[in-house]
DNA sequence: CCTTGACCTTCTAGAAGCTGGAAGGTGCAT
DNA sequence: ATGCACCTTCCAGCTTCTAGAAGGTCAAGG
């Protein structure tokens, strides 16, 4: 299999591939012409990378994540500490995420919107806070 | 005001400030020695740049937005409409994180957690897809 | 006068995870 | 022989800072 290929079927482009070689988490053989062959076990371990990344594992628990898949002997206490990590850091931007979202929901929800100058948003950006006023 | 005094007072590491200089969004005076001055006008912009990143809007909006709040003449529809292309923005990332959340859970809920191998979390990941599969 | 310490300056590099483009080799069909 | 679609490597850029190095400046204390 050449590189679009497992590309196509992995769901990754080309490009990402061989950053992924150089990484190292991937390590194709090569043909006598320097194209990358890949087995299907290369595949494989790209598919499981794309479905890590799209749960929004960073590169170094992909890594991780791949040697505990490839290791028989794993706790699968050792996985499950892993992704509650990154749940956390999930629901931390989560809630991050939903406040910004509340501000901003209402400070669009009270612009006028018009032709006029005066703006709720640019007032509150503009908005003097106690660390400003304190001499 | 010298660079640390208005980073304390604006809430922004000098670091941050100087990047600031560099990108054009604040131009203070220098002193004979090559010192950065600056004036109230400039802790209110760097406040106000403190603002609108905090809400998540990027280097480009914060620009126009400075642009906006310094015109007179400006239309409070124009604010909005940026603010609403944030706010759009926004949703779909949390529609994204609320979702990938889901899944995580469902993953970190499932798995034992203890010193078996077996792991619902890895074999979520390891699972093949229609696209893989297709010849 | 000299030293110390806390400022300030500029410059470069690195973080995360790709993505785009340039320059050039390869393989197959016409 | 030519065209086209692949493949290769390497370098640059995206975003928004942040860390660190090397060196200038200033006020206070001895």
């Amino acid at each position: 299999m050449n590189i679009s290929e497992v590309g196509k079927r992995a769901g990754l482009p080309p490009k990402t591939i061989r950053f992924y070689e150089e990484i190292g988490l991937i390590t194709p053989k090569r043909m006598a012409n320097g194209y990358r062959v890949f087995s299907p076990q290369d595949l494989h371990k790209l598919a499981f990378l794309r479905r890590a990344r799209a749960l929004g594992f960073g590169i170094e628990e992909c890594r991780a994540l791949l040697a505990l898949y490839a290791d028989p002997a794993r706790a699968s206490a050792q996985v499950k500490a892993l992704a509650r990590d990154h749940l956390a850091r999930v629901d931390a931007q989560l809630r991050e995420l939903t406040e910004l979202r509340a501000t901003l929901g209402e400070l669009v929800a009270a612009c006028a919107g018009d032709g006029r100058p005066d703006c709720p948003i640019l007032a509150d950006l503009a908005q003097e806070t106690p660390d400003d006023v304190t001499p």
